[in-house]
DNA sequence: CCGGGTTGACCGACCGTTCGGTAGAGTGTA
DNA sequence: TACACTCTACCGAACGGTCGGTCAACCCGG
């Protein structure tokens, strides 16, 4: 996403509308220093770096942001809002707890896997920011946590939840969905599809009781064969 | 842990045994270096920080290590000794698979919870290895990975995995127990033996078929309600 | 010729690391 | 006992380098 290696420092070109509109730019900038940030590190990215992606010299991207600190919790901010927007928003709306959580699951990691969901990372980066910045960082991933504690509280009322304390369950689930950013590759052998399914399976039936997978227990022999192939 | 806050630089006793072997400090030094380097990553622990809690100079601590990333890397060494000797070599001599699995999942987790298994959270910093450094750790992770994996691929073999695919599974288990580490608190409410074994429930049939929970199943309501008083 | 966008030069702070030096205990010798 | 020497443990200072960030000046389309 977004190569440009052997691009000049500037793009010369005459053209009556600016290439980059300046909220544009800005966006740009965000975003490529997202994508460094992730697999180097907060701390281990220069904004040498950043500007030497994104085609301009250190002092032109102070132009833009305000600082590294403030670059970095903006991301985490659009991070959130991605989640508030894609995962948690949608799930608000949905009364049954059983399929709010399916829901959840199912659709963070669905952005992990098919957006660039790797921003997530960054979210685990908290110590860098200011105080006040983190607060509000913290605050917002508290709500997304509530939401799903809340969500198993109401399984366990049903009778749903397996013999376990809704907070490890959540605590437990939250681990998984962020595992995933660390060890799927686009490139690599498991399709996102199969992945979405097979951990829609895991990650629900950690909480949820009387998942024995009765529609899909046909034929175990077989796909447990064609599984083997795959694996070693 | 190891707190020496108003420790003079140093000890000017007179002592024919010095206080401090030499082997002990640079023990010393290891563990207080962890520590911090966990809860603020290796990039942002300064060789002064790391100083300035074991009570020595920066060029001090010269005098016992050959430098910071052989720091990180003789503390993730440490690390993945702990997870060999604890985890491992007590599971590669379990035959059936099912009791292999889930030896590993509860003597992983009771490492993080009782002793200072925060140390785990540093075995994600493998990019601020040397390569040659980096591909021994990342070979002995590896084979951990294998070992579970292939313990998921012999359950799938006797039936009693889920329809799922191993190395999924095998992903997800480790972000449930690598995950205990960034949110287990010790002066939490919950108690380490509650939160192990209801971790156990959820990593173990997050992967495994039929676990309803039949023995347990008794007394849901009253379990739910006690369990609504801790939340909230 | 004005002004937003961009630059190279530069700042002070701090980084990991090294080096010369030294306090003090131990050891050998007379 | 007294002195000379050695060795370990450690420190102060400074190294070369990089960091995040600033600023006066310049370029160029309007």
């Amino acid at each position: 996403m977004i190569a440009r290696s052997p691009l000049p420092k500037q793009a010369k070109l005459k053209n009556a509308t600016p290439i980059w509109r300046k909220e544009d730019r800005a966006d740009h900038i965000y975003r490529v220093a997202a994508e460094i940030m992730c697999e180097k590190g907060y701390e281990a990215t220069s904004m040498n770096d950043i500007a030497d992606a994104v085609g301009l010299t250190k002092a032109g991207i102070y132009h833009y942001i305000r600082g590294k600190e403030d670059l970095l919790f903006e991301i985490m901010s659009y991070a959130m809002d991605m989640v508030d927007q894609d995962v948690i928003h949608p799930a608000q709306e949905i009364v049954d707890a059983e399929e709010r959580l399916t829901t959840i699951v199912e659709r963070h990691a669905k952005r992990i896997l098919e957006v660039g969901g790797a921003v997530t990372i960054l979210l685990e980066e908290m110590y860098a920011l200011t105080p006040a910045h983190r607060r509000t960082i913290r605050a917002r991933k508290r709500a997304y946590f509530d939401l799903v504690r809340q969500t198993l509280e109401e399984l366990a009322a049903e009778g749903k939840l397996r013999e376990i304390n809704p907070v490890v369950g959540t605590f437990s689930l939250f681990g998984m969905i962020s595992w995933i950013s660390r060890w799927y590759r686009r490139d690599g052998e498991l399709s996102p599809q199969q992945i979405l399914h097979d951990f829609r399976e895991v990650a629900v039936s950690a909480v949820l009781r009387t998942r024995g997978g009765a529609a899909t227990r046909a034929l175990p022999a077989a796909r447990a064969a064609l599984r083997k192939k795959v694996a070693r």
